[in-house]
DNA sequence: AATGAATGAGTCTTCATTCAT
DNA sequence: GATGAATGAAGACTCATTCAT
């Protein structure tokens, strides 16, 4: 059940499993304890609460999915490149851990609603990608949050999809489609 | 807490708004029961659960909401003027009524996942549209799902934004200019 | 389910079939309502509580039980008659309306803790008989009452054996050699 | 309340004594946690459930019961002397315990209902010995399950009838007569 | 007399958290 | 740091009883 991972570790790794097949609420401390192979009471030594937990954990893969869209934004050139790649490396993201991304995804409200606002994190990188293309002139939608709602609905709502079995995997097969989506919305052509 | 309704729509109306506000997980029966003005055990006359009253609710007004869409697209004529029309009306309902807006979409997942696939709904109503347009080579996106998602993530995810306080409302303010961005994301220009 | 039967009437007989069937503490009020065709609050015009009506349910019977064995037992003459006819009207009246024996003998603890001792029933009927036998010296058990216990065991545990798929019904076959058994038992040989 | 049982210890125990102090049914899980002196949650680290406590609580005194009388009736030699000591040593228990007696035999219904038939205690201890005396030609009644019955009869209703202030304890006192009852009525005389 | 919706005290059970070892 | 039995505050749900119609 683990490897040479530390107590921590291995609890937020059994963490990530549980609250995403069962859902937060529905996994107990004794679910997340036997999954992690320790004791209960081992867990109030890491962190002081279950809410705790679930906090940290969504804001450390919150605010890394963050970082990893500002990395692969800026390693592509112009609005459109960024936007593709963005849409690219989401997708895979999604194929290759469907379930740190559908914790990520389907715990969004209840964890931003505890999170301070304009933190670190997808939203914030997107919203700043915006704000430069719209000051750029390069954008359709002048309004930068309305634009990173826009787009980050574009990549969410497929991932939900897939997840109610409506679209069928990988994601990156529609990565060139939603790309191409993106591209039409938000990118000024002329 | 209310005018002359029965007991079962006091019970739904209540639940509708606590649902909304405090979470389904976090409102117990007895919340339900104070803010319905009723007994606790009077919901069980009405519901043989609390998980019923939620998956009914959930299903009326997700079918509701479905139909609502149809109609508001089926006297608009065109695809492009039906996705306005959609986009348009979706604003509207979020304005009039954010509580029940919220409950839809905060609720999808788990309510789906426990709904029958395919069954009435928005899902249905904008994949029946959008296949009708792929028949008519006037969408950009041949395969209906995936626009559909898409779609939806473009209504979905701005009420979110306003529900997270990043946008700020009326939601209606902002119905002109998704309808733009959906017309150049699924309409065919030629 | 009822013929022209006064409600009282019909909540009794829904009563000694659901109580046989599920247990006195089993029984609510609503399947009692249900399985008398009545609504759950008539029953409280008949009743002032659900113990009562099981209280007066297990007088009524028990002490018509009581009177059957005296009236059988009177017809016969001489000890060993009487226990043998008292045996046999058992067996048969068993064998007839199990349920309403059932009844009886799955609710003689509870039920006789709360009647007053010494009152009508089979106690006291097969006691009275068991002390004129000691008083002519035809006993062999000069203690009426532990006579009677046994008497009543010889007659109770065979039924009960019987409900819980032991012996198979009916219980008539079994009633010459049980009447032997007693005769044996409790007749003085000489 | 106790010395220094084990918690699981104390569980049984205090609800041997409250079953038949007040019943099964009526015996709630917070009576139990108080007379056990746990809380009632600890009460649900040693059971799944209420009713796996009243299970496991009776097969076990039952089936303890049902090796008791085999030891014992191994002792004797002889189908009289063995029905002797089986009812010696049950009036011995009845008075040494009542509580665990009545405990058996007020539940006796109920449990049975829900036991596998056949498996270990008193009806397989005494049927399996009735049947060895058929064989041997030493009984009066030829068939094992009616003569069980019987005898059970005879063992328990007495044991009621003091529960029920008919008789006066000590039931070892009726001991001799009870024996001599059984052997009248069991064992061939030739 | 009959109805049946409403009541609310009380039941069993769960589970995050504590603490002695 | 780790353990896991114990805790007890809630929670969902039941059901005998009431009462306006």
């Amino acid at each position: 059940m683990d490897g040479g991972l530390d107590t921590r570790s291995k609890i937020k790794e059994a963490a990530l499993v549980l609250f995403v097949k069962k859902g937060v609420a529905e996994t107990t401390v004794r679910d997340l304890a036997n999954q992690a192979g320790i004791a209960e009471g081992t867990l109030y030594r890491h962190y002081a609460a279950k809410e705790d937990l679930i906090a940290e954990l969504f804001r450390e893969h919150y605010s890394t999915f963050g970082r990893r869209m500002e990395a692969v934004a800026a390693k592509a050139t112009g609005f459109a490149a960024k936007l593709k790649a963005m849409v690219e490396d989401a997708c895979r993201l999604f194929d290759e851990d469907p379930t740190l991304y559908g914790f990520l995804i389907l715990n969004q409200h209840e964890a931003l609603s505890r999170l301070p606002r304009g933190g670190e994190g997808p939203v914030r990188t997107v919203r700043t990608l915006m704000q430069a293309a719209i000051a750029a002139r390069e954008a359709t939608i002048a309004d930068a949050d309305l634009a990173t709602a826009l787009f980050l609905g574009m990549l969410v709502q497929p991932a939900m999809s897939m997840i109610h079995n409506g679209l069928k995997p990988p994601l990156s097969q529609y990565a060139r489609r939603i790309a191409d989506a993106c591209q039409r919305t938000f990118v000024r052509q002329d």
